[in-house]
RNA sequence: GCCCGAUUGGUGGAAUUGGUAGACACGCUAGGCUUAGAACCUAGUGCCUAACCGCGUGGGGGUUCGAGUCCCUCAUCGGGCACCA
């Protein structure tokens, strides 16, 4: 795709053929800057609005054009809000700790906070030149030890709290009050070494720290949280991740499941979103119970399952190989084979198991349990398929309804009962939800549902089980082994974590001399000289992860100079919920579940004033690119058209080559500068398609520099301007939907803001048009009215594409009437604005108002309008239009119903038949039926 | 395997509660203006037809006076989860 059209200046010199943007847009926005016109502050006066959109990661690529879709959406929305008379917060910020930077600072050695600001600046001049309306006096940077002091701060704060789980309290408690209780309860508590009450504390406090196995990235060094993962590999970078035993601090979520899991029915968020955290939090509800061990009455083997219910149909018991009381349980004649079966294990990554589902791994362990109700002996097994991390890491099969456990009996000869009335399964295990117990004792004849109380109810009468909730969710990991991120502000005094002195912080990142972990394994910060506290006592080397500066920056957007605090009560009281949160779903379960968390942790600590951060959340879809491709034939290296490929044995003899899209044309490569674009092309032979031209194959991906598919926001800007690419970008489909990026329709956005543009110029001027004093006709209004009516039902739900659709139809058909009404033409650019802001401040000016567009509220554009006086009916005769109508838009259905059956023509079209029903849609159709 | 979401002209995509399918834009065709091109303007453009008729929203079935829209089913594509007891 070509950027440059050669005579473009040449063009210019002439008569004009498009608008001067880029001279609007620089006036424009230098107007912005200086009156600092979209600064806000607390007004008690106006309602406020906060619309915000997830932060980027600055890298060093720059923004494409994938970066601002969200961010133009947004823009619009705000701009849109502020007409309406709201008190809008609109910011900005940088996500800027994190991984790439510090990559980057190992391979060169240059700082990453130099990086870091660098791409910044790249980024912030890239996003001033699309015209946005951040209040950039708040902006919000994550490695800025003024931003990380608070995230310091809220860390020591989850560390001196606890969550008390008493349903009448069910909140976050500072863990003094905890001390306390301990002091009264427990008469020991007092003689207990400082060592010992620490560690007893550790257990309850909500940032802890515990060994435990942990993700952990030989490659990258570090460990990883589970949502970093996917299909055993580290998400950033692709590289295989094990489990390894690690003492690390921890963020304890799984308090919070309970409530992150109920606030999800209170907020507006797409459905995709609730469901994945619905199922990464992962709820069951069961039971778990005590089984006694035959022969060894110190020792319980405790379980838990959702189906109590099935408890007559236990035949055997599972352990996970990690199990705590694996020791315990294996009896000396099965001690080999369990070793064996261990070393196995061992030696297998998470991946290995993972792919293994299906070989129901085991081994028995010798011992038995004993059924709580039957007494029976039940054989206890070790199986691959339990897992240590999940309920208690034990498990009552019942192989007649659960096919795991059924595939596990087969493979070992277990017995196999079924306990559900005419339920057969010698075939299949049985996982219905439905029918009635057989078998089962006490309780034959009942539903499933009912069984399930019934049985809790026997289990806890008799001691050995009580109902329980478990859930899938795990608490976070919270250090990491790198350098680029927030130090932990903790010392180790006496082996005792202790916190830094809040009014000490923050405890700001040293320099250190390499960005590598030592020689000894330690992270990077070991390597550091003279900090804090360094010198008295170890000291925390950990760094929290790239998600712990995300989980509240939209707090601090409400008080971003507070030196005390992360937000004042009173702004965060004004300013309330994130109104609109706009960003892609990758975050689904990480930041967006993160973020909720804090947020209900800092609403227990009165902090805030609302549970849950962000009332309506809306994922954009991802701008992909159309890569394009050459083929070079293994064999000769000459480079074969992609529509000949088949007369030289097909793809499979062809290396496939990104080749830059800016030298290709509707698929046709400009050969020339294919050849000059590296050294090792110079030379290149072609073999020509059919018409004497090469033609390159296509794919839709990721926009990426590295596939040479990327299309930049400021190479468009100059050829069409900042408001044709924003209205291009709105335009070209539904906001929520993945999408490739094309050049193909920008042209007629553009062309639409030119032909305004010529309906007010006379000789390359503008002038202010001879205005009429006539009131509008009913022709004009309705073309306005309709516009207003279509913007304001769509832009709550960000249904956009089709608003610019509807601009496109009313600006051309007041063209067309050649209207002169400046009252009409000012609502026009009013709606227009937050679209194509620059353009239109520029006509508006010019239009006799001085400075700005007037943000003051136009109460009118609220109103909800009659389109028109008159609506059109179709008359329809079973289910055939056969004329139209009009009738004033008031009238009744059962008047208009009336008036039809009186016409005329309907008489004539019925043929004498009769009128069985008419059926009236308001405004649109009659539809008789007749016989 | 489980849970979501999609499927409409040559292309991107429009179509409140079921109510004239294909808005708007790109592209294409013809004409105008130009020495020529660019730009601009006018008209046309779902498919099949010379035209009328007919057929048309992934396939099949259903409900309805009426289905892109609701129900069942199948297919394809995309996203998420995945031994979670």
């Amino acid at each position: 795709m070509e950027h440059q059209s050669p005579n473009q200046s040449q063009k210019e010199a002439q008569t004009p053929n498009h608008y001067p943007f880029s001279k609007w847009e620089q006036k424009w926005q230098k107007f912005w800057k200086e009156n600092k016109t979209f600064e806000v502050t607390e007004d008690k006066n106006k309602p406020k609005y906060y619309i915000l959109d997830m932060f980027p990661y600055p890298s060093g690529a720059g923004l494409h054009v994938g970066h601002p879709l969200g961010y133009i959406a947004s823009d619009v929305l705000a701009r849109t809000k502020r007409l309406q008379g709201y008190n809008v917060l609109h910011p900005m910020g940088y996500d800027a700790f994190g991984l790439p930077a510090e990559q980057y600072a190992i391979q060169t050695g240059q700082h990453p906070a130099i990086t870091t600001k660098e791409n910044r600046e790249r980024y912030r001049a890239q996003l001033d030149a699309i015209g946005f309306s951040f209040d950039w006096s708040r902006e919000v940077v994550t490695c800025d030890p003024e931003y990380y002091h608070h995230t310091q701060s809220v860390f020591i704060d989850l560390f001196e709290s606890w969550y008390d789980n008493d349903p009448k309290v069910n909140k976050a408690r500072p863990i003094v009050e905890l001390v306390k209780r301990f002091e009264a309860q427990d008469l020991n508590w007092k003689n207990y070494s400082e060592k010992e009450k620490s560690d007893i504390l550790m257990n309850y406090r909500l940032a802890y720290l515990s060994e435990a196995s942990v993700n952990w990235c030989p490659h990258l060094g570090t460990v990883l949280a589970n949502d970093e993962i996917q299909d055993g590999r580290s998400v950033r970078g692709g590289h295989p991740v094990e489990q390894k035993k690690m003492w690390q601090w921890h963020l304890r979520m799984t308090a919070y499941a309970e409530r992150l899991l109920n606030g999800l029915t209170e907020i507006d968020w797409p459905q995709a979103v609730i469901d994945m955290q619905r199922n990464w939090i992962g709820k069951s509800v069961g039971a778990e119970i005590d089984f006694a061990i035959d022969g060894n009455a110190a020792l319980k083997l405790k379980i838990f399952t959702t189906r109590p219910d099935t408890i007559f149909g236990c035949t055997f018991m599972v352990i996970a190989p990690e199990h705590t009381n694996a020791k315990d349980l294996v009896k000396a004649e099965q001690q080999k084979a369990v070793d064996d079966f261990l070393l196995i294990m061992k030696s297998k990554t998470e991946r290995d198991r993972q792919e293994n589902i299906m070989a129901a791994q085991g081994i028995f362990t010798g011992s038995y349990a004993i059924h709580p109700f039957l007494k029976t002996k039940i054989p206890i097994y070790m199986g691959e398929y339990v897992l240590a991390t999940y309920g208690t890491g034990a498990i009552m099969a019942v192989p007649g309804h659960d096919e795991r456990d059924y595939r596990f009996a087969k493979k070992h000869g277990l017995k196999i009962v079924s306990i559900l009335k005419d339920v057969d399964v010698s075939e299949v295990a049985s996982e219905s939800k439905e029918g009635i117990l057989s078998n089962s004792d006490f309780l034959n004849g009942l539903p499933v549902s009912e069984a399930i109380s019934k049985v809790i109810a026997k289990l806890e009468e008799l001691k050995v089980g009580v109902g329980k909730t478990q859930f899938r969710l795990r608490d976070a990991i919270f250090g990491r082994q790198r350098y680029w991120g927030e130090p932990i502000p903790v010392y180790f005094e006496n082996g005792i974590p202790k916190t830094i002195p809040k009014d000490e912080l923050p405890l700001v990142l040293p320099d250190v001399d390499k960005y590598l972990p030592t020689s000894t394994g330690e992270p990077p910060l070991a390597r550091a000289k003279n900090w804090k506290y360094q010198d008295k006592f170890p000291i925390e080397y950990s760094t929290m992860p790239g998600f712990a500066g995300s989980c509240a920056y939209f707090l601090r957007y409400m008080d971003p100079k507070n030196k005390n605090t992360l937000v004042d009560k009173s702004k965060a009281d004004y300013w309330g919920q994130v109104d609109f949160y706009l960003g892609g779903s990758e975050h689904a379960t990480g930041h967006l579940l993160y973020s909720r968390f804090w947020n209900h942790f800092l609403f227990d600590l009165g902090k805030i004033s609302h549970r849950e951060p962000f009332k309506k959340l809306f994922n954009q879809g991802m701008i992909l690119g159309r890569s394009q491709f050459v083929y070079r034939q293994v064999d000769s290296g000459k480079y074969v058209s992609f529509d000949r490929l088949k007369d030289f044995g097909g793809e499979g003899k062809f290396t496939k080559i990104h080749v830059d899209v800016k030298f290709v044309k509707n698929d046709i490569l400009d050969i020339e500068k294919f050849k000059n674009w590296r050294e090792e092309y110079n030379s290149a032979e072609f073999i020509l398609g059919d018409h004497g031209q090469y033609v390159c194959g296509s794919a839709i991906e990721k926009m990426s520099k590295s596939f040479y598919n990327v299309f930049n926001p400021d190479d468009i800007i100059s050829e069409y301007g900042a408001d044709a690419f924003r209205m291009y970008e709105m335009f070209l489909g539904p906001l929520e939907q993945a999408k490739p990026w094309n050049m193909n329709g920008i042209e007629g956005v553009f062309r639409f803001l030119n032909k305004l543009w010529r309906f007010w110029h006379q000789d390359g001027e503008l002038t202010t048009p001879k205005w009429s004093s006539a009131p509008a006709t009913e022709e004009e209004l309705k073309a306005l009215h309709t516009l207003i009516k279509k913007c304001m039902s769509d832009i709550e739900i960000l249904s956009i594409n089709t608003m610019v659709s509807s601009f496109m139809i009313a600006g051309q058909e007041l063209m067309k009437l050649e209207c002169d009404k400046k009252d009409i033409w000012e609502k026009f650019l009013i709606l227009l604005s937050p679209f194509a802001p620059h353009f239109c401040e520029e006509i508006w000016s010019t239009m006799g108002k001085v400075g700005s567009i007037s943000f003051a509220k136009f109460p009118e554009l609220n109103e909800s309008f009659l389109v028109s006086k008159v609506s059109t009916y179709a008359i329809s005769f079973n289910g055939k239009t056969r004329f139209t109508v009009d009738f004033p838009t008031e009238m009744a259905a059962t008047d208009v119903e009336a008036k039809v059956k009186a016409m005329d023509q309907t008489t004539k079209w019925c043929e004498g038949k009769n009128i069985v029903k008419v059926i009236v849609v308001p405004g649109k159709i009659v539809n008789l039926v007749l016989k």
